[in-house]
DNA sequence: ACCCAGGCGCATG
DNA sequence: CATGCGCATGGG
């Protein structure tokens, strides 16, 4: 399994799928950020087209920051994400995030990301909601570091070519160990494609549903 | 009517 | 450590 063949493959396949989208004008700016991370949460074993819904509800009600949402009463907020699904869950999870983000950064993820990368990876997962794949999810597409994000359907190409691990940080290690010659900026710009591209891969291929 | 989607936390054994 | 279960909506 050559993962940089494969990666020219997909992208050769498929062309760029330009991830993260965001509606915000400024793609860099604090907002675009922000907009990134809830949307990680928001994704989490949701169909993305449901997280847009709720994304463009929010926006609508210019609730798309960490203040607002902070102010926000529980089921109201609830009410405006319902089409992601599980919204007591997430309303508690944007909650707490967006929290964190105050106390600990004046609500800036600009801020945030300047953190040592895996001091900041744990604080993440140290947050209630925040598992391995919504962390690396925000450090690779809001933070641009490079951390390759595993999900569901990494795992199911995996299987695909016969290689299997047991944890997300053994899948992690294995395309992270494969793709170290890649540097810099250009290393970040791959783990961003590769992943939206085994995501386009996987929406497909309805193969090997099975594994879990 | 089912099945699934860009997971995670928690309770068990 | 490792399985199993609840969480919830909308589209195929």
């Amino acid at each position: 399994m050559k993962l940089l063949k494969l990666y020219q493959q997909f992208l050769r396949h498929y062309g760029p799928q330009g991830w993260w989208p965001v509606s915000s004008r400024n793609k860099n700016g604090e907002a675009a950020l922000f907009e990134i991370c809830v949307g990680a949460i928001l994704t989490q074993n949701a169909a993305w087209t449901n997280v847009e819904k709720a994304l463009g509800s929010l926006r609508h009600k210019k609730l798309l920051s960490a203040r607002a949402i902070n102010q926000t009463k529980p089921l109201v907020l609830g009410q405006v994400i319902k089409s992601s699904g599980y919204w007591r869950q997430k309303t508690k999870k944007l909650k707490i995030f967006s929290a964190f983000l105050l106390k600990n950064y004046r609500g800036s993820l600009k801020k945030m990301f300047r953190r040592p990368l895996e001091e900041l990876r744990g604080e993440l997962l140290a947050l209630w909601g925040i598992g391995p794949e919504t962390a690396d999810s925000m450090l690779l597409y809001a933070g641009q570091r490079p951390v390759f994000v595993i999900d569901a359907y990494t795992k199911r190409l995996c299987q695909k070519y016969g290689v299997c691990f047991k944890t997300y940080l053994d899948y992690q290690k294995f395309f992270e160990r494969q793709l170290s010659k890649i540097q810099g900026r250009a290393k970040v710009k791959l783990f961003n494609e590769f992943h939206a591209l085994i995501v386009r891969w996987g929406k497909n291929n309805s193969n090997v549903k099975s594994f879990k």
